[in-house]
DNA sequence: TTTATTTAGGACTAAAATAGTACTATATAA
DNA sequence: TTATATAGTACTATTTTAGTCCTAAATAAA
């Protein structure tokens, strides 16, 4: 299926409760009580997110732990896909893949898958994780974050 | 990865192979040929598109095979990804998701992926088949396809 | 300085999803 | 009637993802 991976949505969700937290740190067991995701799971991805991000400080030691050093509203969602899923790359046909397309020279689309990889990175790039918060109507989020910046 | 399957791909291959075949049918031996994926994948993958579009016409036995009852152009990317790929949903929060969400009644997220999840949608709807075939400038495409019938 | 605490980094195992292969049944044209 | 080609399904292998665990390093408090 067409999907992120579950490090993904635990990591939005993690990074919502520490947006939560406006004073001190949020160790990464305090983080699983409030989210409810495994101590494990929570400490592989805080750690891959500190290691990658700009927006995690940590701490180690007594009261140490993890806290946000931009607000939810400048973290984008595609920046914590690539972070914990890789480059977004719809085929092993778009440009810059790792992979060797399969189908060499005898594909007919080589390289154009391209057209729709960019077109879902720019969709992706409208969403912080402070729009995941709140419900909002979806056309005046795409047309205030989207439209207006293409179109003008 | 965030990545449709590899079946989508060929999929893709296999349809724009049948696209520039303008009389009678070709076999899947004939496509496989073409396109350089093997004859079992090619076999499977026809036969998943025969059974669920209304695109794909069939004749078995001799001189059989496939062919297309619609151009290229309106064979949308979106609808061979939902047969091979399953629907379209980028987390297991999506609104209407198989699973139930690991986080239960502590996700703060709860159903704001699918914000995300139509945006994805409406972007992908914007390509057709057709549109893999030739290299055409982005905003153009995506200027006549999505953003006036939207802003009209 | 010592100890308890907490993250960092990496390795390993288990589970799930995907890709690839094969077999039998059915339909069609020659 | 026979050769041909798809339909449907099942199975296996491979790859990817998820989950767990261990040791090292850093920090604050005793």
């Amino acid at each position: 299926m067409f999907k992120v991976n579950k490090m993904t949505d635990y990591a939005v969700v993690c990074i919502s409760i520490l947006s939560k937290q406006l004073d001190g740190f949020l160790n990464a067991q305090e983080i699983s009580s409030k989210s409810g995701i495994s101590l494990f799971t929570v400490q592989k991805i805080l750690k891959i997110l500190a290691s990658k991000s700009d927006f995690l400080v940590t701490l180690r030691g007594s009261n140490g732990g993890y806290k946000l050093s931009k607000p939810a509203s400048e973290i984008l969602i595609i920046q914590i896909i690539e972070m914990l899923d890789g480059p977004i790359k719809i085929t092993s046909c778009v440009e810059g893949a790792d992979e060797v397309c399969n189908c060499s020279d005898l594909c007919l689309l080589q390289g154009n898958w391209n057209k729709v990889n960019q077109a879902l990175i720019k969709s992706l790039g409208n969403f912080s994780v402070e729009d995941l918060l709140h419900t909002e109507d979806l056309f005046a989020l795409e047309k205030k974050n989207n439209y207006q910046q293409i179109l003008n």
